[in-house]
DNA sequence: CATAGTTTTAGACTACTTCTAATTTTTAAT
DNA sequence: ATTAAAAATTAGAAGTAGTCTAAAACTATG
């Protein structure tokens, strides 16, 4: 159990054990937007023993905690993103796989103008077609 | 059968049935963003007989022909919204009640500086409070 | 090392959606 | 009208994603 992550979920809030280090060492690293199945699958790898709800529990717990956001595709579908800041997100119609966008690639304009609405966050969801330079997709 | 709406099905390329024009009437009309097991409820008052399938089933013809939008919250339920022009969206926090906001009341920039992304499409998903003189929430 | 609190676990359960395959309805051609 | 083919509908089964439960296993501290 690396002591590095145990120090980043104590300082957290969370205590550590062994099976929150696992996920956190994958999911917190990850660039991916992982399902929890998807989480499961490849913690299970290093910890073959983790149940189902240990994964589910801890997903929520960092995201309660504020390690990681929760967000869903207009497909259904919940991912988690470890990239707490804020951002933008772009979603590749094809292959259903969601980029971040960083927080300054776009602007919105007009929010002050919203009466009736106090606004607390936001973000821009673009859908298209990622170009394959990028060779992760 | 409402020959309008019946007429609006068919220039969409969907064969109108009483089911489907049942479940139009509704759902195309409404300003609510209902899920698809509310679309059940509310169709089952005139036409009681109707079964939960269809009413999946014509929901998504009609996403598929383009009457319809789905949207997915982030606490995962999908819903219904018939405004198929362009729009954005405010999520009121407390209530999870969903407001379209008119496409000219915000403006994204920078939309062009995304290389490597072709972009097809793009809403800003706003969320916080709606204040209540909307006395719909 | 006892105990109280916390975490993990397997599997049951729930809610939502899709699938299946049998039936009914519609369409189109005679 | 009759028929055959195609399309739509149906009830319920099956699948999926996530939560809950209650027992067992840990951990921290006195």
């Amino acid at each position: 159990m690396r002591p590095l992550i145990a120090d980043h979920l104590r300082n957290a809030g969370i205590q550590p054990s062994a099976q929150r280090v696992a996920v956190a060492e994958y999911v917190l690293a990850t660039e991916d937007h992982p399902t929890a199945d998807q989480v499961w699958a490849k913690v299970r790898k290093s910890f073959p023993m983790i149940s189902r709800a240990t994964v589910y529990n801890t997903l929520n717990l960092f995201v309660k905690k504020r390690l990681l956001r929760q967000f869903v595709l207009n497909d259904g579908k919940t991912v988690f993103d470890a990239r707490v800041s804020r951002h933008h997100h772009f979603i590749d119609e094809e292959t259903g796989r969601i980029y971040d966008l960083p927080w300054e690639a776009l602007a919105v304009s007009k929010l002050e103008s919203l009466n009736g609405f106090e606004v607390r966050e936001y973000q821009v969801v673009v859908r298209g077609r990622a170009k394959n330079y990028s060779r992760r997709g």
